[in-house]
Formats: C-alpha cells, structure tokens, sequence
DNA sequence: AATTGTGAATTGATTCACAGCT
DNA sequence: AGCTGTGAATCAATTCACAATT
C-alpha cells in the first residue's frame, strides 16, 4: 500500500500508540492487547488494528502484541528512527518556550539551531545551548546541514515569505504556529497549531 | 438542527472564516463572496457554504457576505460576544509562555489567573498582571468565579487529579497541552495539543 | 450574470462481524 | 479459548450539480 492512501489521522495515531507503547515498556510489560493499548490511547480496538494494518501485521492471535517489537516497527514506520535535525524560525515568547520545552528533546528531537529576525532579542536563551541566529541565515544552514523539519512561531504577517525561503532550500515538513494559511507546494505537509484558535473554538461548547 | 449534530470540524472552521473577516474588516472590505472567502480560509467555497448553513442562511444570492454582518453572526455562534474568564494551570516552560502570548488577547481572551504546585517558580513572571496562585487554590477560583474554561499545561502524570478536580468545580472546556490522554465526563469538551507528537508525526512525512 | 443554498452523489473513516491463527 | 486481521457495512464529511434568488 502506497503512503499516499495513508489516513493522515492514522499516522498521527501512531505516534499516540507509540507514547503508551513507551509507558509499558518503562513498567516492563512484554505483551499487550489490541484492547489493552487502544483503551490506553483513548481509541476503539478496531481501529487499533486497522491503523496496524496499514503497515503490515504485527500481532499474534491470541496473544496480542510484543510491546518491544510493535514499538520498534512504529519507530521504523514514523521515521523517528533516522536522526532529523530541526530548526526553530521565531524566537518571540512562543518560540522561545518552545526552545526550552523539554518535550521535544523527549521525544527524541534536538533543534539544531534558531534563527530570529532581531537575534539577540531574548538574553535569557543565553543558558540554552540552542544558537539563535539572524533570520538571513537560514537558508545557507538549512542547505548545509540537510535541514528538513522546520518549527514556524514568527507573527503570522511573516510567515509566507518564511515559509518560501524555507521550502525554496529544501525544507519538507513544517510545524506552524504563525495564525496564518500556508501556502506550500503539495509535496510540502504542513502542521498547523494555531493556539487561539483551539481556545476560540472551545468557547462554543461552554454554554 | 441541534448542536450535537454539527461536526466539530465545522466548528473549528468557523473560527478561521472569523479571523479571515477580520482581515476584511480591516481592509474596509464590506462584500465578500463565499468563494474568495474560502480560498483565504484555504478550504472549499462549497464547505465553507455547508458550514454556514447548519446555522442559518446569511448571504445574498448574487452578492455574497456582508463582512460586518457575517462576522456578528459567527461570533453569535461562536460564543465569543460573551465574556468568558479562562485559568491556567502549570506555569512551566510552556504555561508560562501561553501567560505572555498575546495571541490569546488578539481574540478577546484573558486568562485571569494561574495556578502552579510551586507558584513562584518563575521570577520573570512578576511582570506579568496575571496572578500565579498556589494549584490548592484553584477550586475555590473556579467555583467562585464561574470559570468554565481552562488550559492545562502541567506534566503529563499530574495531569489526570488537576483534570478531575477542575470538572468537579465546574469547568466546561479545556485546552490541553499536557501529554496524557484525559478521562472526562461527555459534557466537558477537551481540545489537546500535544506539540511534541506534532513534530514526530511530520518526520514520517519527511523521506 | 453572479452567487448562494442545498439535496444527491461521492469520497473517506470507522466500526462490525467473523474467519483464521496460535 | 483468545485475540488478530480484514472484507463488508455503516457512518460521517466533502464535493457536486443545479435550482433559487438578487
């Protein structure tokens, strides 16, 4: 099966699978249930299964699951396997949380390197190891290290022109938090968190 | 039609066609067609069209939107006429990055307090006016302020006991942040961003 | 002439139901 | 006996196609 009919809510299940995966492998669990870990993640069984199979099968029947394999295959499969450096474009409030947030580095995740249009903004990221970088910077490092990932937290009337120079020396995939559109060529995902936006919307179901 | 049978999806839509109409208004723009509408919105005119009709009809054949006038309408819908006082609780990296993103204040949103475990963890805060009180305060705020809506940016294992006090108190909705996957009642509305599975779920795009 | 509003058609995702292994 | 893997069935969302309106 091609990547292309892939259910993009599939993968991002995966990586939810994986994190539980993680969880029962620190408690040292060996074999798990498609019932087990779908509960755990929040999911119906079902679906757990039919996620699986997208990639191939990874099961016994009747036993279940080997924690340590399935959470092997799914690193193959995410591509958290291979090291990606990452860059940080944005160095404002948001930014710099996220340099500093250790959920990523969790993860398995390093950003590389920072870049900001106004570098020296933020004294405090002196205690980060994180280099921050003029903006004007960016496409040579992006060219020179094979950057590919990219984290977006300029303001969103600067996104665009960003995300251009960005996708022009190679950059695939973007995590963006500018409360903008993208405009990117298809060959390009993009992953919009807009932070208003989830708490404008959340205030319709409070009544 | 009721509430429950409009996709969530929907909902979350009309909140960027909100901020589209924004620009809009700006400009001065007084007309807009359900088709140039969209395309800022980058979705299909049509979509936008169906989303439009689960509340009612509010365009002129011919013609289009009246901006003004379809802006009032969305923030009728979306509930964003109505004040609404929002906590944060967990003023770490990240919590204390959301209590200085102004992007929330840009949509009409204050978050009126926040609670930590140790809330003076974070010295740089004082600038803020936001006041950071311990989280053994928290349901009494909640209780007294009528507060129906939260962000949760603790870790992930304190998450579940700060989620189930907030509901018993009588929050509505929450913005999670934190890695967990929550146990709500089907009344409490959660919308989760989990910013490091966003970053590993584009590294399978990235071949 | 232009553009909305909407049933019908289509496409996509989820769940069911059960055959197939261990 | 227990649990996976999967085609078929169902459910949900999107898009089409065009009648209705200004």
């Amino acid at each position: 099966m091609s990547k292309a009919e892939i259910p993009r809510k599939s993968i991002y299940r995966l990586s939810i699978y994986q994190r539980c995966l993680h969880k029962l492998l620190e408690n040292e669990v060996e074999t798990v249930s498609s019932e087990a870990l779908a509960s755990a993640a929040g999911v119906k069984s079902t679906q757990l299964r039919k996620d699986l199979t997208y990639f191939g099968q990874f099961g016994t029947r009747g036993l279940g699951y080997n924690v340590k394999a399935l959470s092997n295959v799914l690193n193959e499969v995410l591509g958290t396997t291979a090291y990606q450096p990452v860059i940080l474009v944005g160095v404002g409030n948001l930014g710099a949380a996220l340099l500093r947030y250790s959920g990523f580095n969790k993860e398995g995740f390093e950003i590389s390197a920072a870049f900001d249009a106004n570098p020296v903004r933020d004294r405090r990221l002196n205690g980060l190891k994180t280099p921050v970088y003029p903006v004007d910077r960016m496409c040579e490092f992006i060219r020179s290290k094979h950057v590919r990932m990219a984290i977006l937290a300029v303001p969103g009337n600067a996104a665009q022109p960003v995300v251009n120079d960005m996708v022009e020396s190679g950059v695939q995939a973007i995590l963006n938090f500018s409360p903008t559109v993208l405009q990117v060529p298809e060959e390009v995902t993009v992953n919009s968190v807009d932070l208003a936006l989830e708490l404008e919307n959340l205030s319709y179901f409070v009544r």
